[in-house]
DNA sequence: GACAAACTTGGACGGTCGTCCTATTTTTTT
DNA sequence: AAAAAAATAGGACGACCGTCCAAGTTTGTC
């Protein structure tokens, strides 16, 4: 089986258990488990558990720019656009609801560890921040386009974060259609101007 | 010096560490060298860690029910007392930055272990949404109260995470703001009906 | 001051962790 | 088929963890 590049496979399940038990929680036994891989093996292809957290960080940055590049090519309007970003929440509330935002419990476990990738870890904030900034500016809201951006990444850290709480589907769909609605009324100003 | 409850000492150790650590990543000797007791002492206080945890979160619901006595007996109408609600943002401002929210964070982190105290220390949670939900009850908005009250924990909790990732006190500051402005419109609501 | 209770100490115990090494197997190249 | 390279296996290592215990010290009581 998996001829197809087992370095791939550790950085997938690392991906996975990272975000799923968190990353200080997960040991190289742990991973190797669920790759089928001698634990002794990981030292060939990672010295270190956190070039591991680097990868998984890299491959993250890699598939978070992917999909916001399908976005802007599916999305025919800034606010089709900005409503990929919200409907994240729709569909990943199963796993939203048992683990949180895979973005914001990482960045926050590497805050509280004190730990060098957190910076890395940050970038991938930073990547939505600027696409929606710029979606915002596209929609008319030049000046504020930064702010707004960051208000909806926050509105939607906030809702992960309870809704892992919570466990509560009823209120992820509840606060989605209040992003809606709040969208709607953001961008009827930029229109307006 | 501390012939006041070595107990208290480790708890309010204990308290800290964790909110700025991690559960998990805090040590017997963390909390030892930080209560300048000796690492064994600790069994004769508690037999386990998790137990610690559990004093640790008991002491949190009853540090917070205080605090809502305090805006509830300080706060003449239901606006002004959850705008106490909202000012924790500013003032916590610095914490928050370096540590997040105590109550999202150590949530999270207990969610990710699987761990038993989860239930626990989601009460914490329980305690603000009943409390916020009444002042909107009060306010007249009975019918979303508790809508409205999950609302305004998912905001603080999202900018909370925001503001642990990018350190930007700003950012705090806009968002409280935003909030008021959200608050002054629903109450307009209450008030209209 | 004797005695019991409360408290404190420092270290031992098994277990798990990240790291690292060497031997073996598999794959590729010639 | 032989030689070289890539990949894998399994275990040893030191460190740290939570837990536990058997002594010691301090404090309170009569």
């Amino acid at each position: 089986m998996g001829d197809k590049a087992t370095r791939e496979q550790i950085v997938a399940a690392a991906d996975g258990l990272f975000y799923r038990q968190g990353f200080a929680h997960t040991s190289f036994t742990d991973i190797a488990e669920a790759v089928r891989i001698s634990r002794g093996n990981f030292y060939y292809y990672f010295k270190t558990k956190d070039e591991i957290l680097e990868a998984v960080i890299a491959g993250r940055l890699e598939s978070t720019q992917a999909m916001l590049a399908r976005w802007e090519a599916e999305g025919a309007t800034p606010a089709a656009r900005i409503r990929s970003f919200i409907d994240i929440l729709i569909a990943n509330k199963s796993k939203i609801k048992r683990y949180g935002c895979p973005v914001g419990t990482l960045t926050g476990e590497l805050a509280k560890l004190g730990h060098d990738a957190r910076a890395a870890a940050n970038t991938l904030f930073t990547l939505f921040r600027k696409w929606l900034r710029r979606q915002f500016e596209i929609a008319g809201r030049r000046k504020d386009a930064d702010a707004l951006a960051l208000h909806l990444l926050a509105r939607s850290q906030g809702v992960a974060t309870l809704a892992n709480a919570l466990r509560d589907e009823a209120f992820i769909r509840r606060e989605v259609q209040e992003m809606y609605d709040w969208l709607d009324v953001q961008l009827a100003k930029g229109a307006r101007k």
